[in-house]
DNA sequence: GTTGACCTTACCCTGAGGGCAAGCTTTAGC
DNA sequence: GCTAAAGCTTGCCCTCAGGGTAAGGTCAAC
């Protein structure tokens, strides 16, 4: 038995070992993130190793918040040995401040709205102070 | 010259008054927040200064991060004589936490990922912190 | 041989609008 | 009065990262 073809595995069971959905991995290949993954005579997608590895990947860099498109750029410079790390941190720390933009803006509009929520008597009364606010 | 008349607005005054654009104003009428605007003979959308209160109201809300179903819920209410505060203030704090979840979400995103950047050079080498905490 | 689990593509749906096209109306300038 | 510009209308497709479902082919176990 051939050791390669030994490691190759199903789109349903490349999703169960990188956490993904079947779906997932197959919008990636179609985004151009993934090569399009060899076929048996029946058409399913086989997955070696390596390519669960890039799924793994993908995976990390979704959970942290990275785009698609910026995804793309990290696998590019992942694949290429010519690569500076200088590269890589640009597109970590561009992401870093659309980050930290979100997290200003979402505590701006937490501070407000918890402002509001506190001036309101939550009581059987019509008169309420959110509403008031969101009025002016 | 009739007062009652003299107030009405087209859309893109509207727009300019209220911050929001025509396009917004369309698809929230659309959505069901408002009534259907009066129309001049010509097909023309008409707003008093009733509806352009509305549209602020609705501006103000979505500044603040409510859902289009949840500012209708909020008009509801709004509208409602008989409405407690108590339920605006549920509305509210509904919302809060869901901003609280994700400044969370975000924050957690921002630590790994400021943590990956903080152990990356930034030089000409290929290799990097980033892409190898990726990878794991 | 049949049932159930798995795979395929193709299509529509999400939220909150943006952009564009084609055509009608109003307004301003001359 | 004429014309050009600005404003309005509807309708359609696009975003982003997938989810849901349908209709149909495939594989493994019994």
């Amino acid at each position: 038995m051939n050791t390669l073809v030994k490691t190759l595995v199903t789109i349903g069971q490349a999703a169960k070992q990188t956490g993904l959905s079947a779906k997932m991995i197959r919008y990636y290949e179609e985004a151009g993130l993934l090569l399009k993954a060899n076929r048996t005579d029946a058409g399913y997608r086989l997955y070696n190793s390596q390519q669960l590895q890039q799924l793994g990947f993908i995976k990390q860099a979704r959970t942290l918040g990275f785009s698609i498109a910026q995804i793309s750029s990290l696998l590019g410079l992942w694949r290429d040995p010519n690569r500076s790390s200088r590269e890589v941190k640009q597109l970590a720390e561009v992401h870093l401040d659309e980050i930290k933009q979100k997290v200003a803006e979402l505590q701006q509009m937490q501070k407000v709205l918890q402002q509001l929520a506190d001036s309101c008597c939550g009581d059987d009364q019509p008169q309420c102070a959110i509403l008031d606010g969101l009025q002016k």
